[in-house]
DNA sequence: TTAACTGCAAAGGGTTTGCAAGCAC
DNA sequence: GTGCTTGCAAACCCTTTGCAGTTAA
């Protein structure tokens, strides 16, 4: 484990501390999902399907209906932050703060990309009565050929 | 009209033009199509479903399918850019340059924000054999409460 | 004439939902 | 017990596609 879980015995006692925080019932299979998320608590960017599959590869029997709402249910509770790519299918990051991405384009991939070196001078002026959201930035990166 | 179309007599001889210019036959669903989105030289933020109605408003008998077609003709041959920003639907932006846009989450709608504001002095370093493809910047607006 | 384009309806992929059965509290 | 969760299947939305008919060159 990392030093952020080192207070923690097990990685469900991790993952029951973080569901509980966000005021969601420790279910088995919530427990199971959280644990893939973030039970050795680096971060990671899924997608319904692929945390669908880390389940059932460790064993943990888990509907793709409930990873859907698990995931969303988490996105509401704020712990996690869905973001869109392409068009097609969403992917859902551990760390919640913004910062910007690497979209592999030839993978279908995403990843963090270090936001110290990305430097936002200055954003354009945001109309009146409207407040920033969010700010995503998606650097499409493609194979050199 | 504005400036872009003065050498032009009519919208659907730019639009003629337009079309040409990508390599498109000039039927009369395109020409209908790129009327609306290039017509006065104005940029346009549309999803198929929003061009469809437009489209049936001024009198135009496109099927919807056509629009997705064509949507997905004038990205390919680089005179329209595709834009996802919510994960069901994408939108298409007669500006081709890269830049950065506001998106109303209240509304569902994209529109530009003034790219001169916004500086990105220095992008995260990218991965050997890896090439930026695009840098989508979204500004995600809500109403102020 | 011929290859490209259109339109309908059907299929497709990712996601959500209705509802009965199963749990956490 | 009571209300939230789960799981299955069906429904859903946006988008694409197969194919027969149409049209630009």
């Amino acid at each position: 484990m990392t030093s952020d879980t080192t207070a923690y015995a097990t990685e469900t006692e991790f993952a029951t501390d973080w569901l509980s925080g966000a005021g969601l019932r420790p279910t088995r299979q919530r427990l199971a999902l959280a644990e893939l998320l973030i039970g050795d608590g680096q971060h990671r960017h899924v997608t319904a399907e692929s945390l669908f599959e880390a389940a059932k590869a460790k064993g943990a029997a888990v509907s793709l209906a409930t990873v859907y709402n698990t995931l969303r249910a988490f996105c509401e509770a704020g712990v996690l932050h869905e973001i869109t790519v392409d068009g097609s299918k969403s992917y859902f990051d551990t760390n919640t703060h913004d910062h910007p991405h690497f979209y592999w384009e030839d993978e279908g991939r995403l990843s963090d990309a270090p936001a110290d070196q990305l430097q936002i001078n200055c954003l354009p002026e945001i109309p009146d009565g409207a407040e920033i959201a969010a700010v995503e930035v998606v650097i499409r990166l493609r194979r050199k050929r």
